[in-house]
DNA sequence: AAAACAGACAACCGCTCATGA
DNA sequence: CTCATGAGCGGTTGTCTGTTT
């Protein structure tokens, strides 16, 4: 329940007369004619400006949400799924971030989806919807174990053997391979969010010493276009199977042809376009320190 | 038919970050 | 540098709707 109390914090939300709960139509259409009218912006004093009684944060969720003309409505496709779980295994729950990488999807809804259809599939499947790691990671029996190498092979992100995450043993070359993407991401992110706890507990930051969170700087950044182009390779199954096929001959290390969040560090800064031999030093300097 | 329950998703809240005065 | 404001994000909750009992 939210605590009445808290709302005294949220002026824009807390005043009287300001309505809250389902849109109506008839507001829907007030708010989209403004905007196509006025343009987006200033939610502040847009509802008073579109003679709306409602709290700017309503008015911009509403049109971001639902009434943008990009917003793509309907049942979510399978290949749009595919791609929300590698983006999730990758990014963990950034949904604006996953958001952006699919048309017409919002990060709520996304957000939505995750929480109510592919949590409860990855686990119903033995898969810890947060680090896409098995549920299990000692099996009892056989039949377990194969079933869990068949579910490390196609959905976790740190399919090697070896890995333990309770273990120094765990510090496995996946794991470390992260650890540079990982160091990128958060800058991308407008160095949002740069928290010991959150970057310990993102499923693909497992293993990441806490100590590298606060030592995030300019040094190791990469433009938008970069890490856009970086996440269009990564969500390429051509790409990544082609880099798997020469890379990676190892059987262990074969991905699937639709899962292959495991990343290696190799892979990560040759994939990286546009990053320059200096980057790609700056990296692999960053994953020695 | 109606109550109870569960699932889905729309919406809200608290927080952080960016920016400008 | 500090403060105020706007904007955006992710977690959580409320409400609606379909299903079961």
């Amino acid at each position: 329940m939210r605590n009445p109390s808290s709302a005294a914090k949220t002026p824009c939300c807390s005043k009287v007369g300001i309505k809250k709960g389902p849109w109506t139509p008839e507001e829907d259409e007030i708010l989209s004619n403004y905007i196509k009218r006025e343009g987006e912006g200033r939610w502040r004093t847009l509802p008073k400006r579109a003679g709306l009684l409602r709290c700017g944060k309503s008015c911009r969720l509403r049109w971001m949400n639902y009434l943008r003309p990009c917003v793509k409505r309907g049942r979510i496709a399978p290949d749009e799924e595919d791609l929300i779980l590698r983006l999730h295994r990758l990014l963990g729950n950034r949904w604006s971030l996953i958001a952006g990488r699919i048309p017409g999807r919002t990060d709520n809804e996304i957000k939505n989806y995750w929480n109510t259809h592919l949590s409860k599939k990855l686990i119903s499947q033995g898969i810890d919807p947060r680090t896409h790691k098995p549920l299990n990671p000692f099996p009892s029996s056989s039949d377990n174990i194969e079933d869990n190498n068949h579910l490390a092979s196609t959905s976790n992100p740190n399919p090697n053997p070896d890995f333990n995450p309770g273990s120094l043993e765990s510090e496995t070359a996946a794991t470390q391979s992260n650890e540079n993407f990982v160091f990128n991401l958060h800058n991308h992110n407008q160095n949002k969010k740069v928290e010991d706890n959150e970057m310990v507990m993102d499923g693909f930051m497992m293993g990441l010493p806490t100590s590298h969170s606060s030592n995030i700087n300019q040094e190791n950044y990469v433009n938008e276009d970069t890490f856009s182009s970086f996440l269009d390779s990564l969500i390429n199954d051509t790409v990544f199977m082609s880099l798997h096929q020469q890379q990676q001959p190892n059987p262990v290390h074969q991905l699937s042809s639709s899962h292959h969040g495991n990343i290696w560090e190799g892979e990560v800064l040759s994939a990286m376009p546009g990053l320059s031999e200096e980057e790609r030093a700056l990296g692999r300097h960053h994953h020695l320190a």
